[in-house]
DNA sequence: TATTAAGTACACCGATCTGTTTACGTAACG
DNA sequence: CGTTACGTAAACAGATCGGTGTACTTAATA
């Protein structure tokens, strides 16, 4: 225990339980819910014994938070630095959806667990207000009036979708990209772009997978 | 049983088990959650016996069915109806919300659930399609250029609102009244009202309280 | 090699859940 | 009156849940 301090686990030399339990906690609670999905069958799953599972996370709870924390890298932030799109492009391609999210997992988390104070419900909460927060940035690069009311505006569109979507069971990025077109033309004075308010279908179409 | 045929519940001399059961429901999902709530929990509070309950109810999904049934005529319908308002405030007035609603109680179902063929959420997707039909029709009633869009579009902004809320812990609905009249003014022809897509407060503030 | 941390297998605990059973009141109606 | 449906109380089934305890194996390091 000399070199490479243990930290708050110690994955020195071990075969990777805790990576092996995250990756199939994001899958299960992803398809099944989290208050479907019981402690047994993360294990299973992982082929990690209970123990284990229980010595990298001192309960479900803070697996859930946890899950949650390693949820973001994989989805939102890549849109945001794409050199490649201008900033309307890039607030636009926030909706292009890959139609194999099942549901923002931070609005499932929320709603499952239902109390405001669980440590993956706050971060929930801190995770949307940060996607807000590079919505106005992105809009305030594009030029917008009131970045702040567009970031706004455009983060609810994204959750409106997302609910929609699951109860549903149909795809309605497409309808909040309309809308986010509309908003994004109305908040940038010198406004381009085809028509107004007509329907058009999802824009841009960045192959970059993204949950709202 | 003679007279009044004892339909699929015999409640003619009942002491009105059926209704205190489907009261106490819809207070402790709502406000608890349906996975949260048991059916012990349930029975204490309608001061009702398991038994009676369970013949009632033949399960906990009929019975949590039923209590998404039971909701509908308490929210929406009232705003559509009122002949005070015009059309364009009607579709403004689905924007005001009393606040002291948690969530929609069905995208809370649907995630809950989880599983589209839970006659719950089969009746989820009725209901919000219902809303979004109505939402068309009045901004039909409004000479929208494209009712149906603008309908499905409204719909979206009331779902978004009401998950954001949730998840944020933060009345989002006036984010959502904004956005709506951008959309209305600019889907009806000869526009008129204020400008076109600065802030403005919650809109009309119709007293009526709705559950998007 | 001896130590030590990481992981395993599996029984087990107490709590809670949906749902059932049994045995018993009670009020309305013919 | 007696019948009958509606209701109660409480124990109980059977399953699953989150979480522990114990005794064991494995593998990297000092």
């Amino acid at each position: 225990m000399t070199e490479f301090e243990k930290g708050p686990r110690g994955r020195r030399r071990g075969r990777g339980a805790r990576e092996r339990i995250l990756s199939a906690s994001q899958q299960l609670f992803r398809d099944q819910g989290i208050n479907r999905t019981g402690m047994n069958e993360v294990c299973a799953a992982a082929q990690v014994s209970k123990r284990t599972a229980y010595q990298h996370f001192a309960s479900k709870d803070e697996l859930v938070a946890e899950y949650l924390r390693r949820f973001d890298p994989d989805v939102m932030p890549g849109v945001f630095d794409r050199a490649d799109l201008s900033p309307r492009e890039r607030l636009l391609a926030a909706f292009a959806m890959p139609a194999s999210t099942p549901l923002c997992p931070y609005i499932a988390a929320a709603v499952e667990l239902h109390d405001p104070e669980h440590p993956a419900s706050r971060y929930a909460r801190d995770y949307k207000t940060a996607i807000a927060a590079r919505l106005t940035e992105t809009a305030r690069e594009a030029g917008a009036r009131n970045p702040e009311q567009l970031g706004e505006q455009l983060a609810l569109l994204i959750d409106g979708a997302a609910a929609r979507t699951r109860v549903l069971n149909h795809d309605s990025f497409p309808t909040a990209a309309a809308i986010a077109a509309v908003l994004i033309d109305n908040a940038i004075p010198a406004a381009p772009s085809e028509q107004s308010s007509d329907d058009r279908g999802a824009p841009a179409s960045a192959p970059v997978p993204i949950g709202g």
